[in-house]
Order: structure tokens, then C-alpha cells, then sequence
DNA sequence: GAATTTGGAGAGCAGTGCTCTTGAAAAGTC
DNA sequence: GACTTTTCAAGAGCACTGCTCTCCAAATTC
């Protein structure tokens, strides 16, 4: 039955969008009444969290069983993580949207439910970055608060990497999340939204530059 | 009333959010009947493309009006664009969240009614970025249909510079839009997004560096 | 076999966006 | 000045929403 609810949410957040979701709509898909949903949800934000979980489930398997998301070689791993999540966004809207977009207003993600499963990317990132990094480089820069947070960030997400690393991971990590937006979320206009796998593209180019990550980047036709 | 209208709605969307924005609510605090704001509103949807435009305006204005943003100046204007694009946003997240969040879904703003308000911004960083590059600049490694896409852009921005400036424009303007969301929509958790401010300095400062912007940037504290 | 938990039905409440008819002022016209 | 026309608001009503309540049948447990 959850999985039901689950399934029809899913297909509902395709064709409605996450304000469009709902439980009744939810009950006449699954043949059965209004009230006996809420028998399984206790409400209609626990559904959201519910699906916001399945699809940070699924976008971190989508990416992460991506070998090439390997970050023994952060200048092939990098890239690829990157393509896989925009990859994912394109083909999932309406659940990206769910995870990068404005939050459902009123509701916020119950932290403890959504962050194991929303940090798994993430932490790879980190991972990637933070690969056969000296840990004395250039941290200076960091504020000690900031250290400590990022600190404390890496402890939860189980990684072990240069506070340097970490702070450059948050910068490009959310830069990525900012290009995929625009292609998903038409920032600037459906014309040059088609163009989103170019600018992806260009965006891993600079950015790999940047972080010193040549290579593999020209594997690429 | 029009002007009423979008007070009230503004004031809503502040404590309510984009979804929570009702229509009976604001003839309820303008003390009217709710058929009543239909005679000035034709939708609830005309109703949120009011308050994208008032808000794209509002930012334009915000972010234009600092002196520190004219273009002669790249190395001091660039960051200055930054900064007050982020001051904005987290001075009034609900209205950023109507620009650069999830488009409310089943409704897609009316191009030809906002473009207009909503690329002024994006206009100055293009002009910021293309300060005395010259046109030649690498700009190999478009894909022709891109680079005409780009051009076209430009055009309808009414701007003037090398095609490559505003690939490179493109590319920072949407990783800073993302920055931005990660400390709006809270990303990161709510501990990270508390340094919001660091994020973005650093993030103004490897990116002015990528762009051979130097200069100005060790102005601050 | 009895007691208890589980899961669903259906009515109902308060709220929503939106439409329709009605009616009163205000503006324009002869 | 009287008459027509436009402007704008009121209020009832429709179909929808999330959610709660009471009722009731089937499955589980003891």
C-alpha cells in the first residue's frame, strides 16, 4: 500500500508538479477512499517526505552505481558525476524540483529523515575532491567558524578530506546544482535551455580546470 | 487597488509563501469580497505574474542602483553585482524563491511579460564580463548552433560583447544563482547556510580569479 | 472462540479558486 | 438636468482541496 501511495505520488509529482499533488486524487488512482490514505500517511507533508526521500534515493543510486563515479580518478569521477546528475534531473523534473527547487512553502524536509539519503552525492563529491590532496593547502582562507562547520559536515557525512577540499566541494557543488537548475527550472528561456548538455559541458571543462583536474575531460568528442 | 493588491499579496507571500498565496486571503486584509479582486486580477496565475515582475523590478532596481556595479570596472563591479544579487535574495527569500525556485507548477511565466524586468540584471553581468575582452578570445569552443543562440541572446538584451564573454557569463551567472539557492532553500542544512556570506566572498573570489579579474577583490575585511 | 488490532468507507468541516447574477454608484452624453 | 452606459463590488454557489470523525468489517493475536 505504501508503495502504492508512493508509485501514484510519483506519477502525480510527473504530470501535476508538487503543489498539484493530491490525496485524493492519490486515492481515486489507488480505488479507494480519501480517508484511507491518511490510515498509511499521517498527512500530506509526510507524503512529500516521503517522496522527497524517494527521489533522493533514487537520484543517489542513479549516480553512484556509475562506475566511472569512481574517485580513486577524480579527473574521469568529477566529470561524470556531474553528467549523471544532470542526467537524472532532465529525466525527473518534477522530483528534482522537489529536492533543489523552492522548498514547498510551509513544509520544510524533516532534516533527520532526508539528510542520510540527500548527502550520499554529495559526500561523494567530497570524496572526489578531496582525493590525493595535501591537507595543508591553502586553508588560511577559512574562517574558523566556517572550518569548524565544514569540519563537523564532513564527520556527518563519513568523509575524510582536507578542510581546503571541502570548502572548494561546497563552491563547485553547488555552482553544479545551479546549472542544472537553469536547464530544468528554463532560467534563461527555453531557447538556450537546449542548449544545457553544452553548457553542462563547458561548466565541467572550466570548473575541472580550475580544480586542477585535467585529463580525462577531453575523452570526450 | 492594483497597487493594493500587490502590497497585500507581497506581504502574504512573505509569511505564506508562493502556494500559500490565496486570493480570498488578500480581499480579506483589503476588506473587499473575493469576486472583487477578479475585476482587477483575471487569475490567480495573472496575480503571480504580477508579483514576478514586481519582484524581478525590485531586484533589478536593488542590484542596479549601486554604483559600484557599473561595468567600467570589472574587478569591482563583478563582486559588487554578487553581493547585492545575495543581500537581496536572503532580504527577501519568498520573492527570489518566485524568480529562481521551482516555477510554480501549472504555471509558467508569461515570457514576453517578464523577460523584460527579469534579464537587467543578467544584461549588466554580460557587460561586466565582456569589459575589454577581445572578441577573439577562444571562443573555439562553441557549437555553432550555441554560439547563434548566444548571439541572438544578446541581441534581445540589447548588449554588446564577444560571444565568448557571454558563454563565460552564462556559466558564472548560473553557478551564482546556485550559491545563492543553497543559502535561500538551505541546501546544506541550516548550519552551513549560516555562512552564506563566506560561501559566496569565497566563491566571488576563485571566480573573479578564473576570470583574470584581480584587483579589487582584497578591498574587504 | 474471543479480544484486539488493522485498514477502509463515507459523511462532514473549513478552506480554496473561480463564475455568475445582482446591484449600486460614477462617468459620459444628449 | 435627465438618461444611458460603464465601472466595480457583493454574495451566492460550484467543484475542489486537506483532514477528522464515526462506523464497520476483516485479519491477528491470545
Amino acid at each position: 500500500m505504501r508503495r502504492g501511495i508512493i508509485r501514484a505520488g510519483r506519477a502525480q509529482l510527473a504530470d501535476r508538479g508538487a503543489a498539484g499533488l493530491s490525496v485524493r486524487e492519490i486515492a481515486r488512482q489507488l480505488g479507494v477512499a480519501s480517508s484511507a490514505i491518511y490510515r498509511h500517511v499521517s498527512t500530506r507533508d509526510e507524503l512529500l517526505t516521503l517522496l522527497v526521500v524517494d527521489a533522493y534515493e533514487d537520484l543517489a543510486e542513479s549516480v553512484l552505481s556509475d562506475p566511472a563515479t569512481d574517485p580513486v580518478n577524480p579527473a574521469e569521477a568529477f566529470p561524470a558525476v556531474a553528467r549523471a546528475m544532470r542526467s537524472w534531473a532532465v529525466g525527473h523534473p518534477e522530483r528534482w524540483s522537489l529536492i533543489y527547487g523552492t522548498p514547498v512553502p510551509g513544509y520544510v524536509a524533516p532534516a533527520q529523515r532526508t539528510t542520510g539519503p540527500g548527502t550520499r552525492v554529495m559526500a561523494r563529491f567530497v570524496e572526489i575532491l578531496g582525493h590525493d590532496r595535501t591537507p595543508e593547502e591553502e586553508t588560511s582562507s577559512l574562517s574558523p567558524a566556517y572550518r569548524e562547520e565544514l569540519a563537523e559536515g564532513m564527520r556527518d557525512l563519513d568523509v575524510q578530506a582536507p578542510t581546503g577540499a571541502a570548502a572548494d566541494a561546497v563552491e563547485v557543488w553547488l555552482s553544479l546544482i545551479g546549472v542544472i537548475n537553469a536547464e530544468v527550472f528554463g532560467y534563461l528561456g527555453a531557447d538556450l535551455a537546449r542548449h544545457g548538455e553544452e553548457i553542462l559541458e563547458r561548466w565541467v571543462r572550466t570548473t575541472a580546470r580550475r580544480l586542477d583536474l585535467e585529463g580525462a575531460t577531453e575523452a570526450e568528442a
